[in-house]
DNA sequence: TATACTTACTTACATAAAGTAACGTGGTGA
DNA sequence: TCACCACGTTACTTTATGTAAGTAAGTATA
């Protein structure tokens, strides 16, 4: 490693986004707010690692807990201001990949 | 994991961007095309990670890797149209770090 | 009271990915 | 011939992720 000549504000985000599930965390809850189990399997996720990610966006801000002590308890997950403000990352990463990606199912000719 | 319920173009682009560098690796050929030691040193990425992500950036069609036989051999990476594609999203995650992203430094009130 | 069940994790261990440093290759120049 | 440079590759270590079993708090059931 040498010295990076990158904007450190960019490299902090990149090196947020780029965490492995980090992104898909974040675009199930902009479908609104959830519970661990459904996070976990709506993205496939382990359990281990979607605990790891959840404190993390946590710290960072991105993320809400909240404990709502009903019966059985139930924690809820959510975005704060700045994790909805992702959105447009998430859109703009949406509309290119249903024009540039193409699937194993539909090379032939590439 | 269980199954995932995600549209798939997504979810590749995602995995595709959400791999270590990838992100910056395509970031810093925005700038123009690059010679291998350019990349490495501007973003800090070892030589061996480089060269799997320009591998498979390069199968994924998003770099292309030129030959120029001058003495001594230059290799040049670009952008190939699809990498080039990838601009606005780049450039939103930039624009939103610029208002999000607190440095450690920022860090005192939050 | 004991047993079993649920959600939301945590822990222990195995595998995969990334980092480091040394080496290989093809060509130049001294 | 020896040293040097660009562009990697290889061998080995460290870190991240996956898997499966376990824990804790609360209920329900017998």
């Amino acid at each position: 490693m040498k010295q990076p000549t990158i904007c450190p504000k960019f490299e902090k985000a990149i090196s947020l986004l780029s965490q492995r599930w980090t992104t898909l965390v974040i675009y199930q809850l902009l479908l609104g707010p959830q519970r661990f189990n459904e996070i976990q399997t709506s993205i496939g996720i382990s359990g281990k690692v979607l605990s790891d990610r959840l404190k993390e966006l946590e710290n960072q801000g991105v993320v809400k807990r909240e404990v709502i002590p009903e019966t059985p308890v139930i924690i809820k997950y959510s975005l704060t201001e700045k994790g909805q403000s992702m959105e447009p990352i998430l859109k703009t990463i949406e509309n290119w990949s249903q024009t540039w990606i193409k699937l194993e199912s539909e090379l032939s000719s590439n």
